[in-house]
DNA sequence: ACTGACTGAATGACCATTCATTCAACCTAA
DNA sequence: TTAGGTTGAATGAATGGTCATTCAGTCAGT
């Protein structure tokens, strides 16, 4: 029975508003360190220093704050993307331009890599809302591209963009994945452009 | 207090020996439909046939049945794929012979693809596992043939072995994943010789 | 004094695991 | 051949622990 009321609440200096954000960037550090099926909502919430309770103010249950995760940057992330690329006249260079993008976001934020990488998958629940929203998105901007390379005779024409653009997807996601379990810590970006040039070698005309 | 006498395998008449086969395969269906963490030990032996009990008599945890499941299946796969790889020659054959069996090999069992596509990364934990035992070796397989081919000339010198294999199984792993969210039915393995086409010309001397 | 953001102890489900009990198969002795 | 005895695989109800979620209060700011 501890009645230690007297404990000062020290948020006053803390500009409001942002508790929001706070806990999302503790569950993605929490999730990212023990799954998201380990974590308990206590311990997000230890982490962002709120109460248990706190948390219910801003989102609905835990798998709301997963799916929060996940919609704030793909949706961020895919929108960025398709401006950077009207830029852009070369095909082959809008696919450098996607691959470096990709990496680039992911090397940045190692948490948000192995949430993203790890956690996202863990269940076809959350694959099938991934598929549907943010994955078929980027698959089908990688298409694009593809196929404008194609008309414009920069890249094979017998090939089918909607695999070619899988290829280069996995093999994307494969060099994060890896980069996240390797205990060696290396820079994940560069590698986009060494994956570019094998993969450019093998679709161009 | 057991005599000494030599017992006799008995058990005979009842078809039993495979109750732990059995256990191994429904934990697969089940799992792959409810997701590893939403799945009960009780359903898994609903689906078996026995009582929720029974599980404990032939695995210690639910989760040494997931652990069973990778094993079995990853030790079995690799080392039936180093075989057979010795009786090629050319490079470039071998790396289409391990394409194919592994799209071969998921796209054979729907509910085992799901495990290995879906469930056994959705924990750092397991990750690590599975990077540490199966993926590694994995690699390490297609690096060592594709090293071959770069002394035999056939593959262009200036690639770094490592990468390339990442590239490869990543591209293979985005189409096993794919397969398994995709409504539509299409058969996995002749995905492996496309890929391998547009791999092939990004990698040849 | 009022408001509403915040707190954290209490609640209620849920479920992995255990274990006392059952029972079919088998053994042995007469 | 049968009756008494032994075994251990199989059972499933009960246990115990773990959390997600709730809500009756607290308190700082106005």
């Amino acid at each position: 029975m501890r009645t230690a009321r007297s404990l000062q609440p020290a948020r006053a200096a803390a500009p409001v508003g942002d508790k929001r954000e706070a806990i999302m960037r503790a569950a993605t550090k929490v999730f990212a360190r023990s799954g998201y099926f380990n974590s308990k909502v206590a311990d997000v919430a230890r982490e962002a220093g709120v109460a248990d309770g706190t948390v219910y103010l801003y989102f609905k249950s835990k798998e709301e704050i997963l799916r929060s995760i996940f919609e704030r940057n793909t949706s961020e992330a895919v929108r960025a993307g398709r401006e950077e690329l009207a830029k852009i006249e070369d095909p082959r260079e809008k696919l450098r331009r996607i691959a470096r993008h990709h990496l680039e976001r992911l090397g940045a934020d190692r948490d948000l890599a192995v949430v993203f990488q790890v956690e996202l998958r863990g269940t076809t629940k959350f694959m099938e809302e991934f598929s549907a929203a943010g994955l078929a998105e980027y698959l089908g901007l990688i298409r694009e591209v593809f196929e404008e390379g194609q008309q414009a005779g920069v890249f094979r024409e017998e090939l089918k963009p909607k695999l070619v653009a899988k290829i280069l997807f996995g093999a994307l996601d494969e060099m994060a994945t890896n980069w996240i379990l390797s205990r060696r810590r290396y820079k994940l970006a560069p590698m986009a452009d060494e994956v570019l040039d094998i993969f450019l070698g093998g679709v161009s005309a």
